[in-house]
DNA sequence: ACGCATTCAATGCAAGTGCATTTAATTCCG
DNA sequence: CGGAATTAAATGCACTTGCATTGAATGCGT
């Protein structure tokens, strides 16, 4: 019957994803390692980087941020901790909700970016052309 | 220039792998988790039991194990510990290098592993059919 | 205006992961 | 044969993650 093969199909596809999303985060971390940043760290940096103007913005609530990275409520609140503590991101309070908190990239985090993005953009490259095969041809 | 092109549709790529990676593990987790198992365990699990006979079959040895799973060395010998722990598979020495673990998965595991099986299926024809959108139509 | 349910973000906690190291067995080469 | 280099798997350790809870601020209904 079809249904077999279709079952045989989205298993095989899923086990692409796996390969394909192992080999390039573990390349992404090796990268940015040195840096001094994980993969989930440059997706933060590089949202608040890309989507805010370098000067007089007021950033973007955790909340946001939240909804475009694929973390959990706790550990993206822990992760912007770090970025902080590395001076690369502020944390401010919300005017119009005071539960809420501002993010906002220092001039410093956008120096790291800015640096590193290419490095990422590298290894997407590196990694994702071609089949989900190993790239190593 | 199409090189900006490119570059974007990299970008978007890895992003949509996120997503669908994300999405699906999670719920894969949610479904496995009320069983006792991770994702990554069913993966052991599931080439543990289809990968050998059920009976006078010696097992795969950790490292056969660790070539076709994600994951670390260290992270695969604790996973293979907590099957152990808990009566999934057995661990046993390997007669042709006593270095060598094999790993054979016990009726115990077979069970477990037919069981949570068409819970996996569904996930994935859940997640996985449809684009990287949200699959909540 | 008051209180209750809700929402935002932070934190305690347990679990899983990777890197580096360790222990044990094997292989290679003199 | 004997010792050094190599390989298999386990373990110490630090770090990140998610779930559940907490503390604070808001909004809603009466």
């Amino acid at each position: 019957m079809a249904a077999e093969n279709a079952e045989r199909e989205l298993v095989d596809q899923w086990r692409d994803i796996l390969t394909v999303h192992a080999r390039t985060l573990c390349e992404l971390d090796r990268e940015l390692h040195p840096h001094g940043l994980g993969a989930s760290d440059f997706e933060v940096l590089d949202l608040l980087t890309v989507g805010t103007a370098a000067d007089g913005d007021s950033g973007f609530r955790v909340q946001e941020i939240s909804e475009r990275v694929h973390l959990s409520q706790s550990a993206l609140s822990r992760l912007i901790g770090r970025l902080e503590r590395d001076g690369l991101v502020t944390r401010g309070m919300c005017a119009e909700d005071r539960r809420g908190v501002r993010v906002c990239v220092t001039p410093k985090g956008r120096e790291l970016h800015g640096e590193v993005l290419p490095l990422q953009r590298a290894v997407l490259a590196r990694m994702l052309t071609g089949g989900p095969a190993a790239p190593d041809a």
